[in-house]
RNA sequence: GCCCUCAUCGUCUAGCGGCCCAGGACGCCGCCCUUUCAAGGCGGUAGCACGGGUUCGAAUCCCGUUGGGGGCACCA
């Protein structure tokens, strides 16, 4: 599972460090065996394939728990520097000394001495005064005084460096100069670059790209919110429109220019100019670029993009009509017609299944509203004219319905209804007589028939 | 509670002291086109959170208020 907001940092991270002419890592941070998911790894890697990060485009990816050796080496470092301590206090002594109302770790254990032994996690001595002042590229230089940060534990009572530490120890081995990621991790920075400083190195250039919100402007959550990118590729989200749109939150290129080229993107696009509030996902915004980038397909390509949705995959679910029902040239002919008509590609189904169902597929709504005074009459009408037609094509199927609809004082928005539910079973679809020309005569009779005896 | 952070139409944004009684896009609403529905064309709706400064001049700079978000774990 991938977030979108992290796909889009990554997306920005992969174009900032190309301008850069330096490489972008990709990195899991599992130093938490028990909470370590594998299939995460796998979504993620999928959801950068997908968006279009090439896998030679970036390193990795690493795994943190490889580094276990130089994470306990660096907090060795620290503990016999007097860098660090070993504490022992459980988490609720410290609550009944510091009470209800969090207030960070006490300090308990400072000047305690203790060795490390079994369950002594162990924690790093901050500073008592000064500020920590971080570069971000994004947010100017926020300033945090250092006798408002915790002493904060950086390996557990196993002796295993925790996320804060493993992080700043592996961007030290790795030579990272510079750490682009989520807005939620500003907080622990401060804590970062005093780990950076302690361990004698440089710190890195920051930058914190906001978060991604839902409609109630809270962090996009895996629980509550359609966050997984492989959801919106099922749905028929094209790879191109989504990596447009997630660069357009937070940026935009110049110009009033919205949907452009990726290669526009890739030169304008500047990580300073980031917007550094939140974005909000908007759905609707990204349906109305993936139309957009749908209708601008070659047909051809439309055609091979439909695809999946007309056979089915793993993860998408296959359509409603047999396999060996399934016509591609009778479906090549309407493409055209249908590729105006869908925002995404799973709607590809429900324009064309009545070519590919024996019946039309059943909607009583439909029927209802298409079938009122006189239906019977108009469709035994049309059912005559179209069997007297000598050409079976869209012109001459128009225009016997219309006659059939002017001996009747109906224009043909009117007529049209009834033989549309009747032959696609839908009051809306496709332009109906290029519809019926590719279902065939036979089966166009058929099911008009089939109508005028339901009707009685 | 403490710390950090953010603030232009409903939404995403342009704007970086005069070009702005604020531009674009999505949405929404009309009209045109039209065999349904779309697409397309045209038009419209709607915003600088509030209050103080600074300045000849502020959406743009400063301070405060309010509101939103994030963080404060032997999670990452």
């Amino acid at each position: 599972m991938f977030h979108v907001g992290g796909a889009r940092s990554a997306l920005q991270n992969w174009i900032y460090a190309k301008q850069q002419g330096g490489v972008f890592v990709l990195r899991i941070e599992d130093t938490d065996a028990a909470r370590n998911r594998p299939e995460w790894t796998e979504g993620i890697l999928d959801a950068l394939d997908w968006i279009g990060i090439e896998r030679g485009g970036y390193e990795g990816p690493y795994f943190q728990s490889a580094n276990a050796g130089e994470h306990r080496a660096a907090a060795e470092k620290l503990h016999s520097g007097g860098l660090a301590y070993y504490c022992d206090c459980t988490r609720e002594a410290v609550q009944a000394r510091t009470g209800s109302q969090y207030q960070g770790y006490d300090g308990f254990c400072r000047d305690r001495g203790l060795g490390p032994g079994e369950g002594r996690a162990l924690r790093f001595r901050t500073p008592d005064d000064g500020a920590t002042q971080v570069v971000d590229l994004i947010r100017g230089e926020p300033t945090f005084e250092n006798k408002l940060i915790e002493d904060f534990v950086i390996a557990r009572g196993d002796g295993s460096a925790v996320f804060l530490l493993a992080n700043v120890v592996d961007d030290m081995t790795m030579g990272i100069t510079h750490v682009i990621r989520a807005e939620e991790h500003l907080p622990n920075t401060p804590k970062q670059q005093l780990l950076w400083e302690a361990l004698g190195a440089r710190p890195p250039v920051w930058a914190h790209v906001p978060v991604v919100v839902n409609e109630k402007r809270q962090k996009l959550s895996k629980r509550r919110d359609k966050v997984a990118l492989e959801a919106y590729r099922d749905e028929g989200y094209l790879a191109d429109a989504m990596r447009n749109y997630l660069m357009l939150l937070g940026w935009a290129p110049s110009g009033d220019r919205e949907i452009v080229p990726w290669s526009v993107i890739e030169d304008e696009f500047r990580l300073e100019e980031v917007n550094p509030s939140p974005a909000f996902f908007d759905e609707k915004k990204l349906r109305a670029f993936n139309g957009d980038y749908i209708r601008a397909l070659p047909v051809e390509e439309f055609v091979a993009a439909c695809d999946p949705w007309l056979t089915g995959t793993e993860s998408i679910a296959a359509p409603p009509w047999r396999p060996e029902d399934f016509d591609p040239v009778a479906f090549a002919a309407v493409a055209p017609l249908a590729q105006t008509r869908i925002a995404v590609l799973s709607e590809i189904v429900p324009n064309v299944d009545f070519l590919f169902l024996s019946t039309p597929p059943a909607d009583e709504a439909a029927w209802a509203k298409a079938m009122k005074e006189g239906a019977a009459d108009l469709l035994t009408a049309a059912l005559a004219a179209f069997e007297a037609l000598p050409d079976w094509t869209a012109d001459a199927l128009k225009a016997a319905l219309e006659e059939v609809g002017a001996q009747r004082g109906l224009k043909l928005g009117k007529a049209q209804a009834p033989v549309r539910v009747a032959v696609t079973g839908r009051t809306v679809g496709l332009p109906l007589f290029e519809s019926v020309e590719v279902l065939g005569r036979e089966r166009t009779a058929a099911r008009l028939r089939d109508a005028i005896a339901r009707l009685g």
